[in-house]
DNA sequence: TGTTCTACGTATATCGTTCTACAAAATCTT
DNA sequence: AAGATTTTGTAGAACGATATACGTAGAACA
């Protein structure tokens, strides 16, 4: 009988919600009360408890708890591991969790340009592994498949303007603001002409966004025979077969606005190899303002769109849609222009 | 009685494993062992589950496997998410899960350049969340930890050239021979003072094996005067420093290896800040081989370490020490170098 | 003084799998 | 045909937390 009652403490064994109630001479439901920070605590049986766990180095396992409550993990699902503006939103999102139980694990969502209506394999796997919501990154998903999402779980889309609802949240920064500045900024530098370089397949509205903010700016500014948006696929090769036919066109821009940095490094690099200069042939400008923007080699004009408070909002914003809140937040940080030498007035002339 | 015996199967839930066990009219362990691939399951018996399981669109979930068995998750660890050549390996490791059940989740360690005794918080927080095994990469961590590390889960570490006994298994390619091969292939081209700009803190032997690696080659190509090793951490602005000091010797070298492409581009940005042209006053290699070195701006010689099969190895390996192998494998890869123009002959003299 | 709250703790069923032990059936041996 | 062995399937106890429902003690109020 009484062997029953205790489970004899194997030594070797991860020390459970049991043992650290025991040490602290309190119930187990009392340890798992101080863990979830419930209601019904007294200071006095806190400490103490907090104690006996500090003691015993005890650490709750997360599929235990994810039986029944919470596993404290949150996904964050990126569109590709290339870019480092996507570190920027990390590590965001990291400070934002910081002070928390909570844990973000990324994946990658390797469905470049395909655009698919059933939920990734990705996402399966992390449902599957019970996460208590999940931050997705990046306009790749259709939409009514973040609909379906987020009736699942709580969700948090950053870089999607389209709403769904009351389903999920957005997090974004000013797309066609982004978009105006940087056409404000080429013809104020003397670049009258210049292209727009965006992404397809255009599912989300943040693509459309940049490209009505693109053509107003230009209507606006009086260079309305001047627009010309031309698209391609994130895929290097599909990059550079765009900015080719861009460049060779008898009555070639003068400047091109990239969809990001890194199709602007790209851009850059297929005008170095047609013999153009930048900024006198042509100028660039990119969007994220990631770091390599520094480097002298490309010294890129690009757009801020503060990734790091994008990601911490969508994390804080996560959270409270996992503490109950129903209704639909959207959150939205206004860009700024960081001007380089890709789109400087002519040296020269200056 | 009967209602005990049947709970209801509410409609919004999510189908279990009793369902399923149910509409195939057969037990729970059945379709358990089913699921698992164990033994004692007759070809008829598995058909019918499965097609239960196909019909019912069932999914077991990782948190109530995890409190037996394996959560069918591992941990991918980073030391950041900046430099492009972890997505090879990334995709490595996802290759080698395609067709398993496994499923891998990433996390970054960024305790760059501190040397952490005790494990990271996200280390124990994977461990919290019961990977079945874990994968970690770079030369962050301290080889105590990784032995403890080892001792607790299944372990495979890629870019870590120390064995720690029967602890954890390991990945790598040849890195000492991969820094003979850019030695070589610079004095090959003329450049006879290359300097070598390395990693600090030189923690984990892949740095010191490269360090040999250039010593080495130096020597027996004649070179050994010229041996040169500046050392700075990953930080941008530590590198600008190293370089740009290495750059305003008096008797400066004529080319820089970099411990990684990300250091060779910053290289190449301070040196043609500083009026230097590449390669004619300075040739630049880079190790990695990640995808910017093919842009005009950079066109950086570098090291291909395969990334994706380094990845791929790293996977197969851990799943095996998962399925009980308790003794270590080492697997090297052998590098190879991809000539672009950073580190051509001069090319007026050609 | 008795009654009603409120705050604090506890006992225990429960979550959805896996795993151990065993029973029954099928196959092999002699 | 009887025993021995192997194969196939089942029952039911775990795993380690959470959450519900409830008991109790003290405070507040009449």
């Amino acid at each position: 009988m009484s062997e029953k009652d205790t489970p004899a403490t194997r030594p070797g064994e991860r020390i459970t919600i049991r043992e650290v109630a025991q040490d602290a001479g309190v119930s187990v439901a009392a340890v798992s009360k101080v863990l979830r920070d419930a209601y019904g605590v007294s200071d006095a049986l806190r400490t103490k408890v907090r104690a006996s766990m500090a003691k015993l180095n005890y650490r709750p396992r997360a599929s235990a708890r994810g039986m029944r409550g919470r596993t404290y993990t949150i996904g964050l699902i990126f569109p590709d591991l290339r870019n480092p503006f996507f570190a920027d939103i990390y590590s965001g999102v990291n400070a934002a969790l910081e002070r928390t139980q909570y844990q973000a694990m990324q994946g990658i969502n390797t469905t470049s340009g395909a655009v698919n209506t059933t939920s990734s394999a990705l996402i399966e796997a992390m449902i599957d592994r019970q996460m208590d919501g999940l931050i997705v990154i990046g306009p790749n998903i259709d939409m009514q498949a973040l609909i379906n999402l987020g009736e699942r779980v709580p969700l948090v889309v950053v870089g999607h303007h389209d709403r769904g609802g009351d389903a999920f949240d957005t997090v974004n920064n000013d797309d066609q603001l982004g978009a105006r500045l940087v056409v404000r900024h080429l013809v104020a530098k003397g670049f009258r002409r210049p292209a727009m370089l965006s992404l397809t397949p255009a599912t989300s509205s943040i693509i459309q966004q940049r490209e009505v903010g693109y053509r107003l700016e230009m209507m606006e500014l009086g260079c309305g025979e001047a627009i010309n948006i031309v698209r391609a696929s994130q895929v290097v090769r599909d990059v550079q077969v765009a900015v080719r036919r861009l460049l060779s066109d008898a009555n070639r821009p003068d400047a091109i606005f990239c969809w990001t940095d890194l199709m602007a490094f790209e851009a850059i690099s297929v005008a170095t190899e047609m013999g153009l200069s930048i900024p006198e042939d042509l100028a660039i400008v990119g969007y994220d303002n990631t770091i390599f923007c520094d480097l002298a080699q490309n010294s890129l004009t690009s757009v801020d769109q503060s990734g790091e408070l994008l990601g911490l909002q969508a994390a804080r914003m996560l959270i409270e849609r996992i503490d109950g809140r129903t209704s639909a937040e959207h959150f939205i940080v206004p860009p700024r222009i960081v001007a380089r030498g890709s789109a400087s007035a002519t040296s020269e002339a200056e």
